[in-house]
Parts: C-alpha cells; sequence; structure tokens
DNA sequence: CGATTCGATCGAATCGTTTCGATGGATTTC
DNA sequence: GAAATCCATCGAAACGATTCGATCGAATCG
C-alpha cells in the first residue's frame, strides 16, 4: 500500500543536496549562506547538485529558528488593511520606511490591529514591529509584543517604556496654528478632530470623552489649539478621510450664520478638504467668510482649489527615522526617539476674519 | 567568568513552562494549540507556569517549521511598496483580499519585486504568494516560487502552467469601448496606454516594442482597441498615475488640431484623468471636441467634473477570487482561475464625433 | 626537517515546536 | 468479573537548517 499522500511535494533539503554532492550538511550550508571559506571546487559541486535536485535555497523557517531572525519586520496599522493605505500620510511613511531600510533585506509584514480579539500580533513571525498609524488604545498591543520580547517603534504614539517614539511636535505646531488664526482676527474657531477613542465615535467632544481617550497625537492637536482658543468647540471623527471631515463640517457649518464659526481647524489635510467641500456645498467663501486650517501638509493637487494653509510634517523623515530605529533596535543599540518639527505654510485657504 | 552576554533575553520556552507546570512537553503543547484533549486542571496549571514565567505563547519560527506552514501569504507587487498602494486598484484587490480570507488567520508579506535583483521572493517566508500589480515580466518570479513549490495566484497575467490565474476580459471590454467611440463617429483615436515592458519606458508603441512586450494585460486591451481601431497610435507610459496620463496626453494633444485624434482611450481611469486635465490645460471641450475613455471605474469623486466614461471592472471581487483561490491551494485544491468580466458605463466624457 | 599555522571540511549539538504511537488507569459493556 | 473502550498524558522522533569546536592535510617558518 502506498503511504498516505504527501500532501506537500517533496521539497529538497540542504541533506539532500550534501549527500548528492558527496559533502557533509555543514559544508553546504557554508556554502548558501557563504558565513565559512569553501574551496571553488567543493562550492561548484554543491551548487551543480543542487541545481540537478531543483533545491532553491536554505528553508526559510528552518533558517529562522536557527538564526533566531526572520527578516521580517511587522507594520501594525489600526483599521483594514486596505483603509490603512488609503490614507496619505501612512503612505508616506511607507515611503521614508523603505528608504530607511535601505538595502537591508527586510520584509514588511502588515498586521492590522484588531480592536476586538489578541490578532495576529502575538503569533506573527516578525523581528520588530512598527506601530504605524495606531493613534488609540496601543497599550495592548504593546504588551504583546514586550511578552514576546519584540521591540515596537510607535509612530506618535504616547512616551511608554519600552517604546521607541517617533514623535512630532503636535501640541506646539497647532498652537502656532492657531494663533495664526488669531492674528488674523478669528475668535469664534471650532476644531474637526481625528478619532479620539479605539471605538472612533463622532460627535462633539466633551470634558468627559476628553478624559477617557487614549489618542495621545489626537489629544496633543487639540490641547496645542486650545492654548489659544480654551473654548473651541470640537467634533471627533471616525478617521482621516474627505467624508469624515465632510460629516464632521455639516454640523458644524449648516447652521443660522450668526452661530457659525469663522474659522475651523482641522486635524488633518484630507478632513480639512472634506470641510471645504462643504462650504462650497452650502455656498460660504473661503476664506473671506470661512478660514480653514489644516495638518499634514500632503499633496492635495486638483482636490481643492488654491492652497491650503496647514502645518506640514516631515513625513517621509517620520517613516525613515523609524525604520533607522529598527534597525538600532536590532543591532542591539537601544535607540531613545525623535521629535521632528513641523512648519505652517500659509496657504489661500485662511484669511482676515469677517466684519 | 560569566559567559558572553546572551544577546536576545532568554525567552522562556514551551519546555521551560512544561517543567514548571509538572508536565511533559506534549502536554503542554496540547494546551496552546487545542488539538488534543487536556483535562481542565492540567490546563489550569500550565497556563498558571505560562502566566508566571511571562511565556508569550509558542514561537512562530518553530511552529512554522514543525507544521511546514507559517501562516503569511507573499503580496507581490510591481513597484516599490508605498507606489504600489498609491494605485486605487490594487487598493481595491486588497479590500477583496481581506474579505476572501475572512476570518483565516493569514498574514500579508508585501514584496516589492526587485527588477534587478533576485529580491525577497527567493527567501521570504510564504505558504502562497498572489502577484498583485506584476504586469510586465513575470516569468522569473513565478519561477522561483515554483522551486521553492509555492503556489502562485496571478491576478491579470498571462495562463502558465502552475499559475492560477484571474483574469479580465480585457480584449474584449476593450473592444466594447472602442466600439462605443467608433457608434459615436470616431475615426482618429489614440491609445494611451500601461507600462508595456519591465523597463516602463515611455512613447510610441511601434511594432517592434509590441513584439517584445511582455506585459499580458496592457497587450489584451491594446488588442481589443485595435480590433476596432487597427491604426490607432499608441503611447505607452510608466504607469497608471494622473502625471503620467498628462505627459502622454501632451505629446497626443499639443499639436495642430487637424492632426489631433478625436478620442482617446486610456487604459486605467487615472490615465484618463490625466488627459482630461491636459484638455482643460489645453481648452480642448470634452466631450465635444475630445472623447475621454478610461478603464476600471475606480472611484474619481472630485478629481474631474461629470462622469468618467469607463470600463468598471469588479475590481473586490478579483481580489476576493484571488484569495479564495490562495485558500484552495493551500487547502490542496489546485484552481482553476476564472474570468471576470467588465461592464461599459457611459459617462459624459464621451460624445459625438466633432463635424 | 620538525614545529607551526592555516584553510577546508566534518560531526554533533541545537533552535522550539508538533505529532505519532504507546501507556496506563478509569469507565463501560456483556 | 473479564474484555473492550476511552481519556489524559507522555517519550521520542521529526521539521531543516546553522554553528561550534575538532580534525586533517598542506603550506609556511625557522
Amino acid at each position: 500500500m502506498a503511504p498516505s499522500a504527501p500532501t506537500r511535494a517533496a521539497r529538497p533539503t540542504l541533506a539532500r543536496v550534501a549527500s548528492r554532492a558527496g559533502v557533509s550538511v555543514s559544508t553546504a550550508s557554508l556554502v548558501f549562506s557563504g558565513r565559512g571559506p569553501v574551496s571553488d571546487a567543493t562550492r561548484a559541486k554543491v551548487l551543480a547538485a543542487a541545481a540537478a535536485l531543483d533545491y532553491a535555497g536554505p528553508d526559510p523557517t528552518a533558517r529562522s529558528l536557527r538564526r533566531g531572525r526572520t527578516g521580517v519586520v511587522g507594520v501594525v496599522t489600526e483599521d483594514r488593511l486596505a483603509d490603512a493605505f488609503r490614507d496619505p500620510m501612512n503612505l508616506a511613511l511607507l515611503d521614508g520606511i523603505g528608504e530607511g531600510f535601505g538595502d537591508e533585506r527586510l520584509g514588511l509584514l502588515v498586521i492590522p490591529r484588531a480592536v476586538d480579539s489578541a490578532s495576529e500580533l502575538e503569533s506573527a513571525p516578525i523581528d520588530a514591529a512598527i506601530l504605524l498609524g495606531c493613534s488609540t488604545d496601543i497599550v495592548r498591543s504593546v504588551e504583546a509584543l514586550h511578552r514576546r520580547r519584540i521591540p515596537v517603534v510607535a509612530i506618535e504614539a504616547e512616551r511608554m517604556d519600552g517604546v521607541v517614539a517617533i514623535d512630532l511636535d503636535n501640541r506646539d505646531a497647532s498652537r502656532r496654528g492657531a494663533e495664526h488664526l488669531r492674528d488674523l482676527g478669528h475668535r469664534r474657531v471650532a476644531i474637526v478632530t481625528l478619532p479620539i477613542d479605539a471605538g472612533h465615535t463622532r460627535g462633539e467632544v466633551s470634558p468627559e470623552r476628553l478624559r477617557s481617550s487614549t489618542a495621545f497625537g489626537t489629544l496633543e492637536r487639540l490641547a496645542g489649539a486650545r492654548q489659544v482658543f480654551p473654548d473651541a468647540i470640537a467634533v471627533s471623527t471616525a478617521g482621516s478621510t474627505i467624508d469624515e471631515g465632510m460629516r464632521a463640517a455639516r454640523t458644524l457649518l449648516d447652521v443660522p450664520s450668526g452661530a457659525r464659526p469663522t474659522a475651523i481647524v482641522a486635524q488633518s489635510d484630507l478632513l480639512a478638504v472634506g470641510v471645504l467641500r462643504v462650504a462650497e456645498e452650502l455656498g460660504i467663501a473661503v476664506p473671506a467668510e470661512l478660514s480653514v486650517l489644516g495638518f499634514d501638509g500632503i499633496r492635495l493637487e486638483g482636490a481643492i482649489e488654491g492652497v491650503l494653509t496647514t502645518l506640514v510634517q516631515p513625513a517621509i523623515d517620520k517613516g525613515r527615522v523609524a525604520a533607522e530605529a529598527v534597525l538600532a533596535e536590532l543591532a542591539g543599540d537601544s535607540g531613545r526617539g525623535v521629535e521632528l518639527r513641523s512648519e505652517l505654510r500659509v496657504g489661500t485657504t485662511t484669511g482676515l476674519a469677517p466684519h
């Protein structure tokens, strides 16, 4: 009787290659890893045997087990995968990460952080992790990774032990943006925020909600704006998208013109674009009747008329720095984190307050 | 003397957990994998020991080696990572893939297909691969994967042995689009194509270049259009972006109006948007003086005025079907591939030919 | 020419699991 | 009450590589 069918076609192993080449397994290993001296003749023999057996090189899992390294870095995103990549900020970060890794052969394993369950974080074969768009509630993820002794680099997260933080001057930058509006004479200002809780709840941000929030970056930006406009009303959104910006803007702008803010601070450029769209819908002139401020400084070519006034952050640098931090961690140097600076770019969407 | 410092902090192993719990390693394994009967008392003992030692669960690499499965699927993209995710088609595919995997816990490892070197393909720890945006020159990638006995699912690639192809009716759909233009009276038609070679060369597509091309989908779409307009001039681009569409459009439209085509067939919606932008720049009225046809049917809200006439393909379905094919391959059923259908959506960018 | 060095090769241990077949006690069946 | 069944547990053999220290000629040195 034939044995039950081998599911996986018999892959050749290093042992078979070695035996066919008439050398020991260890020598054959040396040929493929290039870590020891091997005579040209032996090398040729081994390679010939490998070719004859159609051997594709050492099995990555076996190699990983032995070496203790997988060559893979996890990129943890908050949303569903495709959504995360719809955010231009995250794409810029990816660009930077690629740049930072240079020719280090590291794969990127994308891991959506499941809000409810444990997710892949607990069992993904990775050497290090970069927390990408994880604004809210990262503590659990970090704990899981720490238990596994996996170094963590977080982009714009609160400072935590054992986490290298790549930060932005969120609070200070927001304050500078708000000051720009104040200098233009604005007094009635409203804020459209990024998500402030893990549930991504929409709606007015009460002091209550503020206290229970865990979204570090969002809170920083909000605090910065409120240093200048302490009483500014804030409305939270479910994410950084044009649609979300529009939803929030409708609640703020579709009101009697006396109650309407003269300026809106949006916590991202996409949100700001949403605000601009609604203003156009409602026939509100920008910047004559309404000023709009963004954050990020992404390319918006064609999406709006004119130039968005916004805080331009060095997104690519952020990614690059994160990648460098990962490399440092893997090399044994524990990084200390970095804070990058944003610049106010004054465009055509902010102007003197009406009256 | 202390032994040379252990680089990697001593991670607890299943063996240590087992010994602390006073059970055998195999029993402890059963507790974590849930594949065998374990009494509640034993389970509790093991979990307690694990907690005490801060054990994070079985090591993924060891598990992969033993089980012969990594739980990771490679997504091979043509461009640099971030570029690949800038293409809305690829994002839609990702959406579909996520959908198709359902609650199967599979990670996605993104692998940019290095044009020159061997790339990670040869050593990435994956169970299967999906060739995503790989329009050109996939043969080498496929060979590398086959040698490793890794099942391959390719989206819109030529049919190859051992590759499950998820295809589109590219040729037929393009023909239908072209017929639409013909029925509107167009005779002078030009085509803006996706890349036709691995080098992503721009410029007029000579019969010469056509012959040496390996870009299956591109060629199919071109062939379909030329079934209706055999002599239509074609200009190739370096990728599916608005910018590339604009570059190509300038060479076609910035000419004396007698030599100008009355319709342009673009092989993607982004390219079509580029064409529309240039038409606007040059003051060419659409559709009165120029008709523009796209391909894909992505959401373009706000990017253009009116509605793009285009061939709408079921992008999410494509991703979902690809994921299902992967699952089938991993389960041992070898899939047979699928061809999906596109629909012509007539918008406001095509109209009667001038005169 | 004997002692030393060096480069190439090899054997064996190891990485941390999973899984197969065996064992032995408790329970059920006739 | 003996035979058959069953459940929980265990020991040992993989999985496929890497790496350390040992070995053994050949080349170098004085």
